[in-house]
DNA sequence: AATTCCAGAGAACAGTTGTTAACTGCATGG
DNA sequence: CCATGCAGTTAACAACTGTTCTCTGGAATT
């Protein structure tokens, strides 16, 4: 089935690509509906016309950001929550995983955060319509745990928001660590590892207790 | 000391609290990032170069309105978090303020949830600075619970985060709720004061068992 | 009553924006 | 090899932006 693109198509790709990295770049200090169209195509190198050979509008070139930040994280999501071992050593790997993703992609994780209560409509959806199914994965996963025996369904999707609430709040933190000096950034994403820890173990307290 | 303002000064503070008004109404439906200040000014009925009468630039207003929407809401926390009753009812209770503030000033709302993670830089930090405050005063009033006996400081401040979180968080999803047909806005609601309320709950068993 | 002060108006500036139309050159399929 | 398709270009458009300077009318001060 995979065929190899003409270098046509390829070359498309390659412009498109340029925009939406050139876009990312842009929207480190400024918000998705303020980002121009020009902006974008003259950070590239490229006349402002050929923007609309691949995008509608900036509001369209969001939406596959979104795909681009969140669709190739499912797997790693699953396998995630579905790691075996000890309680505390689940926590510290889950967490030690979410500071590597940020300080992979940090401009994904920024671009998240800022367009989930953004103000452009569409892009706001599709984050949303992600992270539900992030957290029907994750409630997915949880189900397997034997300590999830007797819980309602509503009740496991409920735990599974929370937790999907806390990874997102927690690469913002990290985000928020990877700024400013640098000397000081050791100390700073060790603080933010360990207040992710204590409210992770909290959870997980009330979680073993649910039902009492 | 209460000095009745002279006609010159109450002018002045009537077209400031219209452009703020105005601003806010724009932001509806975009980010401040984008928010222009003819635009405003267009929105008052006024002469461009009156906002700089009032503000500096539109980061500078958009300070000025995380002091409006947050500032005066520190005596509303306190009250809150020391309400006295069943765990049960104090989460009740809790939740159903929320909702209140939501219904009543949505605007305000939104503007924070979409602003604290937005693309301008003052504006994140004066948003983090007053949930920095509104932690610390949930911290104190946390103390005071003989629950917390035990506790470290470090204990506290961290709970006191994730209920800010999860206030903040539960605000954002009421709002959502209002949003959309009217028919079946009793039932999105509904479904938000649900969740929040088992999130509250589990939140609140964790507490309960953290020194095991 | 005369003077100072200042919120807001008005006009002009250089630069930006999104969108349209008609084009060019090159990879593609017949 | 030739005709078609289409990514990207060029030029032009009306509309918009933030900011400066000069001016004005009326409140505040003396």
């Amino acid at each position: 089935m995979s065929h190899t693109l003409g270098i046509r198509q390829a070359q498309k790709q390659k412009t498109r690509q340029a925009l939406l990295d050139a876009a990312l770049g842009l929207l480190e200090e400024q918000s998705l509906s303020s980002l121009g169209l020009r902006e974008v195509t003259r950070a590239v190198g490229v006349a402002p016309t050929a923007f609309y050979r691949h995008f509608r509008s900036t509001a369209d070139l969001g939406v596959a950001l979104v795909e681009e930040a969140l669709g190739s994280l499912h797997p790693m999501i699953r396998t995630t929550v579905s790691t075996t071992g000890d309680h505390e050593e689940r926590i510290a790997r889950t967490i030690e995983l979410i500071a590597r993703h940020v300080d992979g992609y940090p401009a994904h994780v920024r671009f998240i955060a800022r367009e989930r209560h953004g103000g452009v409509q569409p892009v706001r959806e599709a984050i949303r319509e992600q992270l539900a199914r992030f957290a029907q994965e994750v409630k997915d996963e949880l189900a397997k745990d034997p300590v999830s025996a007797g819980w309602s369904g509503g009740d496991l999707l409920m735990l599974a928001h929370l937790y999907v609430d806390q990874m997102l709040s927690t690469a913002s933190l990290f985000l928020e660590a990877l700024e400013g000096p640098e000397e000081e950034r050791p100390a700073r994403t060790g603080h933010v590892t360990e207040l992710a820890t204590r409210q992770m173990r909290l959870i997980g307290l009330g979680r073993r207790h649910w039902l009492d």
